[in-house]
DNA sequence: GATTATTGGTCAACATGGCTGACATAAAAC
DNA sequence: GTTTTATGTCAGCCATGTTGACCAATAATC
């Protein structure tokens, strides 16, 4: 509906509003993992023991390859990760019952602690934000967000919590 | 308004409402970034040096401490970063007229048309985004980020193109 | 049953980008 | 003239990403 407008200014203020969003990501990324962050230096960990955590809490049973899918990093950097949290004792491996090869990930009751905890932070965070800008913008903000994924991602993001509870059920 | 529904069942959508935010948030920042880290490795730089370079295209004249103060690293970071930009000829320096111990910063052409390449890239797939969000949705994002912001940087934010756009006019 | 592909791990080496701590210099401020 | 500020530098550490090579167990296929 602005598309017929002077096209000197509707450029400048397109220009802006991108930069506005582009700025608003990195704060607000930052902020927002700035809380765990700090929380996981405690247990000596980072944020590549976060998304594992979180991701193994969200999927119990994952398979290591479906994680890296997930994760987009390479194995090797996973499994470093992964190693220190079964040292730790905040994950645990089990041999796939269907493929032997596969090694099923499980939160521990102390992984799942830790979790909770990391979730609850943030969440606190985002539910202040979704309070206080309500439910409208609350969609917006995830219909947004949404738009910027890698059309892959957002085929992935779409399937997460849906195949795998049909699969796992529980 | 939904204040007063059953506990159990508004309890387990909050949480999965919260969980989804935290999801995209993850995987948006990550797509969001991707593309200008590819560009960025082709010059053999990082996101620090993004970072750098974007907030002294957005601030000409910005000083060291200012830029300290809006990436919220340390200064040795920064000074290896700002070193290797003024190598590689992307930013110059020159010392404040008032203070002469600073060094205000500024790109060169080369800074600029390197900041103008990766700004396209990412205004492109916000501009997407956006437009296929829609104008209400582009509202409720950026309400919904700052609410995640903490408030110190709540307040720079709101600063930003302002305060240094009145003392630097151009 | 032998071959090939998949799942996962390991070792080694490297780069980036955070961090701390110590120290130096120039200039402003008091 | 002393202190504080703005900035830089050197050295070293840590987390987390990367590549490349190689290995073992097991599944799948010919």
């Amino acid at each position: 509906m602005a598309d017929i407008k002077p096209i000197g200014k509707a450029l400048f203020l397109r220009e802006e509003e991108l930069r506005r969003g582009i700025e608003l990501m990195f704060f607000a990324y930052r902020d927002f993992t700035g809380e765990a962050d700090s929380i996981l230096a405690e247990q000596n960990m980072g944020r590549a023991h976060h998304r594992a955590i979180y991701f193994i809490g969200r999927n119990p049973g994952i398979t290591v390859s479906e994680l890296l899918a997930i994760l987009k990093i390479t194995k090797q950097s996973l499994s470093r990760v992964l190693s220190a949290l079964v040292d730790s004792n905040h994950v645990v491996q089990r041999t796939g019952p269907d493929d032997r090869r596969q090694r099923l990930l499980y939160l521990t009751d102390q992984g799942n602690a830790l979790e909770a905890r990391l979730t609850e932070v943030q969440g606190r965070r985002f539910a202040k934000a979704y309070r206080d800008a309500g439910m409208t913008a609350v969609e917006g903000f995830q219909r947004v967000l949404e738009g910027l994924l890698d059309p892959e991602t957002q085929r992935q993001v779409s399937a997460l919590g849906h195949a795998r509870k049909a699969q796992q059920d529980d």
